[in-house]
DNA sequence: ATTATGTATTTTGTATTCAAAATTCGATTA
DNA sequence: TAATCGAATTTTGAATACAAAATACATAAT
């Protein structure tokens, strides 16, 4: 290890910063489900740590929608409603589609063979018709081009919405037409990179969206009804 | 007063909502100036409460870009830097689109009519070439629109962002020429939300900010350069 | 005079304490 | 039996306490 490697500043993260990111990995992953009241006592015990960061982490979290305070009631997990949902979804699309113009710019080939591979990789995933892995790979390939966008500002914010959503994106199933659809787009998405077309991807990922979030709402608003939010 | 508004749930505000509102104005008015020390101790005594309330208000301005918190050495008002800038105007754009075309679709005649008064008032302003009250009736006028949109997530996320680069767009001073620029552009954004032709309005809306981007970055840059950031 | 070194002071991160509010639950009444 | 009340318990919001780290400052050494 050369001098500059070894004596780069050694990175120290207090508790506050560990907690938001496992609590958030809770909530995102579904650990902890919509609605659901957070065991404030139980996870300062299975974490080991006081109130004080935990509730830190807590306020931060709810300033990101991701959890509900309510005062002298404390904290549940964020529900999605279908009118959240109609206003998510279409910043999304506008950030993508920025997202998208600006990877066309600044993209490298090697980036895309990045991006190839992941995609081959879930190709397969869908064709052993593998949700989970499926939907991990996917996600993968938009944080790949919103990586390659360049653009920090642009990522905390998509990636914000993204984890709002998440959980609803993965449950609502999709018919096994649209899921080879999808495969499909994410064809067009790569083609699209490949030959710089910004604003032939800004569409395609617009439309993509747009395909999953029909399919997002109708499920909702299943949900809505049957009352049982799980 | 009626029984539905004498008898709706009484609004209680924890300290922590509350001193992320008073600490976010101190930051965004510039009363606190980029990368200096928060005085945590200080703002306790001024407002009257302990540490704990305080520091929760501090996460979360921090994680919306406001504050810097560095391990072991405490809160400072975040620096914008020019990469800052340039990775903060293309997403604010994307939004800004976003909103004229959502406005177009839903404003109310109404709406309109107050948004021209205020684009009024702005003129006036204009020619008495008073920046302060222009700035804020400018300011005022994209909020409306962002309203007119509505969409909370929209509003929530653009609103974050124009926070950031706040007090940057008013210390840019504009030649007068381009000020002149600025209140024409704004007389054909009315005529674009009173046609309600929202292609037309997202694209002088871009471009609206792109202007005053060019000019906010000349500035940060001679800002940098001089090293005295005031 | 400037640079190092060690010590006092302050600040910071986190844990603990405390009072107020909410919740639980058993006794009581309709 | 079901609804109502009230004390006991838990939870919540906020203040305080405390240890570790950073900073300021005084002294000593070059």
């Amino acid at each position: 290890m050369s001098l500059v490697e070894q004596a780069r500043p050694i990175e120290r993260r207090t508790l506050h910063d560990e907690l938001v990111e496992r609590m958030r990995g809770l909530v995102v992953e579904g650990a902890l489900k919509p609605g659901e009241k957070i065991p404030e006592r139980e996870l300062c015990e299975r974490f080991g740590v006081s109130r004080t960061p935990l509730r830190e982490a807590l306020k931060v979290l709810a300033s990101d929608g991701l959890v509900q305070l309510t005062p002298n009631r404390g904290a549940t997990v964020a529900r999605l409603t279908v009118e959240d949902l109609e206003d998510v979804f279409p910043v999304m699309g506008a950030l993508e589609a920025l997202a998208g113009e600006l990877a066309c710019r600044n993209i490298t080939d090697k980036k895309i063979a990045e991006i190839k591979g992941v995609h081959r990789k879930m190709v397969v995933c869908y064709e052993a018709r593998n949700l989970p892995e499926y939907f991990q790979l996917n996600q993968k390939i938009h944080e790949l081009i919103l990586e390659a966008a360049g653009n920090r500002t642009l990522s905390t914010h998509y990636s914000s919405l993204a984890q709002r959503v998440r959980r609803a994106r993965f449950m609502a199933n999709m018919s096994d037409e649209r899921w080879k659809q999808a495969v499909g787009e994410h064809e067009d998405i790569i083609a699209a990179l490949e030959s710089r077309n910004g604003e032939a991807l800004a569409a395609i990922l617009k439309s993509h969206l747009q395909n999953k979030f029909n399919s997002v709402r109708k499920w909702l608003i299943a949900q809505e009804n049957g009352a049982r939010n799980g």
